[in-house]
DNA sequence: CGGCCGGTTGAATCTCTTCAACGTCCGTGG
DNA sequence: CCACGGACGTTGAAGAGATTCAACCGGCCG
């Protein structure tokens, strides 16, 4: 037996194998860390599956920890006190979770799909912040990137009309989940991540609202729909226009 | 003469004389620098002001520069194809103004009152960021304080009522301005750093419905008015139940 | 003085919400 | 097996809240 042969396959490279078909490693943070870092990560790092509506805070699953997200889609909610809800941020694969530098966020994240995650004690991460600039800066573009999304969405909860709204939606939707849906003229097939109720709270929107909008975007030929989840888009172009840009 | 007070005199322990005195050494991202570093940074650096509504994106202010705020307030504005136009975030001393590793920001920013602002060149910055961790680490820190204060936003702009969004955006200015509002029930005075327009524009209202939310606030006794700028709120928390939380 | 800018106020309109009824799907239990 | 209940979604009618359009006021500058 070759030992050299026993050794890739165990460790490929250094790399750990539960790492190797790891999208984190390409597009998300695990990306700035080297062999043995993640190696050390690894050995703490445990991957897990949460079912559609599972809270992430709040039951040690985040306060004491961090995730990469492998797979489906996290939501991010702010509650007033009497109980009116905001979405104010959608997290996908290879995104990564959680606030570093603070304890409480006064964010909720609950999982909107089934979701799975590799997730990992906040102390481990916090040091490696600390010794690899690497990985900070990882995160500092992460952060700009949801910055600007957070950006882009306080335009659309603040000037455009609920017809704009649900079509921006599904656009990005579109955008997120469907790989052919860049190219404009193109179409685009998908299933949204969310219920009625959850499209109403991140719109800023009633669930009635969002679905006669959805209606009028059916009846008018710009998306059709089965089951109510699943969506095609015949020309992502004209559900653009609908977008106002 | 003493060579050592001379020395004193000019470097002050190494500190540039320029940021003796500057409050972005303290709380801001300079803060983060070594003396030499700083002192390289001063060497391309320049203090200057601008007039209310000046541009700061565009005019090579901003896309080859970054700056500190020293004074005054700054927005950020996103605006839609037909014009449509929010306000997506307000900067005040000692802010970083600027997005690192992205040449167009797709947001404009302009002088929301008259403003100071300590401006260096981008690739002197760019440079730094690589080579000292600390200064990352507080652009990190400053991106995710905007990010938090973005999404709080969002609740704001998609859950709260005209009322309440005019009410927290007079909240928010009062804790950003006023030294005193800190604790509840506490007093308040300040001026409005915007006038009606801007603040339609940050709230998703239109001019009308700000301007009658400010004289509801006002025959209500929750605000006392002179100047249409010059606010006093007899009762902070009185002003927070009004904000809707 | 006249015009413009920023702000206020009123009346009509419209968009979105609210309230209510109904339909479908699906798992549970008789 | 089918009836029941609940979750999710759609649709209609009535109502509230914000916008639109318009008039008006005061201050400032040319």
């Amino acid at each position: 037996m070759n030992t050299q042969n026993l050794r890739k396959d165990v460790h490929t490279d250094g790399t750990p194998v539960v790492c190797l078909s790891c999208e984190a490693r390409h597009r998300g943070v695990c990306g700035a860390l080297t062999s043995e870092q993640l190696t050390t990560l690894s050995k703490t790092s445990y991957k897990h599956k949460l079912g559609e509506g599972h809270e992430l805070v709040g039951e040690a699953e985040k306060v004491e920890s961090y995730s990469n997200i492998l797979s489906g889609v996290v939501k991010l909610t702010k509650t007033l006190a009497d109980g009116r809800q905001q979405i104010v941020g959608l997290q996908f694969a290879p995104d990564f979770l959680g606030r570093p530098f603070k304890a409480d966020s006064e964010i909720t994240a609950q999982a909107a799909t089934n979701v799975s995650l590799c997730s990992f004690p906040k102390s481990v991460i916090d040091r490696m912040i600390r010794e690899s600039p690497g990985l900070e800066h990882k995160l500092l573009e992460q952060t700009l990137k949801e910055l600007d999304e957070a950006r882009d969405w306080m335009v659309t909860l603040g000037r455009k009309t609920a017809a704009e709204k649900v079509a921006s939606y599904i656009l990005m939707i579109a955008r997120h989940i469907d790989p052919e849906a860049g190219p404009d003229g193109a179409s685009a097939t998908f299933d949204l991540p969310m219920t009625r109720a959850d499209i109403a709270d991140f719109l800023g929107l009633t669930i009635e609202t969002v679905s006669r909008q959805i209606t009028k975007l059916r009846t008018d030929g710009v998306i059709v729909l089965e089951n109510n989840r699943h969506v095609f888009v015949p020309s992502v172009e004209r559900l653009e226009l609908r977008a106002g840009s």
